[in-house]
DNA sequence: CAGAAATATCAATATTTCTTGATTGATGGA
DNA sequence: TCCATCAATCAAGAAATATTGATATTTCTG
């Protein structure tokens, strides 16, 4: 029995903001997302920033990128790493239709017995 | 070397938006919470609707009550669950805070090399 | 071209999370 | 009180994620 909502979201909705929910799920991930509000950072600046070996950021932020949440730029030998503003628009977006909007169950009475 | 946002984010907010954040990354937990948005609903209604076993839902609106994100309220036999808008508020305010701001790594110039 | 630097990938292991089935606790009705 | 119902918890196993160290790839420099 899909309720308004359910119906409202696919399921390609939901496997996608999983996905990106989970990428935000992880302090380390959280931390790198935080340092590239203030612009683009190579992994190396990341690396020495965050203090996380080198095959362990690589792995976060394919994680993150794989999720929509950044973006890379090649330059050189180094990978420039970005914030994607579209997937945390989404991401706004998609709580927001998780919000609480009436209390139906209160309305109609009690769901049970 | 923290950036201005990490100097915002103390490792306590991290912690907890990483909790919150777990806690929506998971397709059986959004469909719950999307559920809730029509209003509270019972663990029995859950699982019909939602088609997990009684067990399986439990788990999963234990790690969503642990991350703030539904409330429960006793009633009877029964126990209801309805989301916590605040909870939400503040995953959104996360996000806003993790948003672009400028683009010092190019206005500064390159960061390597 | 050889070597170094920056990053990605891989394989092995460790850790965490999820699912399932069984048990337990609480509540209400006969 | 006895039994049925609703839901939480627990234990065990399965599955997904994360970490580490080693190796591979790309690109720059001398």
């Amino acid at each position: 029995m899909a309720t308004a909502v359910a119906t409202e979201l696919r399921n390609s909705d939901l496997r996608s903001a999983s996905r990106v929910f989970h990428a935000l799920s992880d302090e380390t991930r959280l931390e790198i997302v935080a340092m590239l509000t203030d612009g683009e950072r190579c992994v190396c600046e990341l690396m020495s920033a965050i203090g996380a070996a080198q095959s362990r950021l690589s792995f976060h932020l394919k994680v993150l990128k794989e999720a929509g949440i950044v973006l890379d730029r090649r330059d050189g030998r180094w990978v420039h790493y970005s914030l994607n503003k579209d997937s945390l628009d989404d991401a706004t977006a998609f709580i927001k239709v998780l919000k609480p909007r009436r209390r139906l169950a209160v309305i109609d009475g009690a769901c049970c017995d």
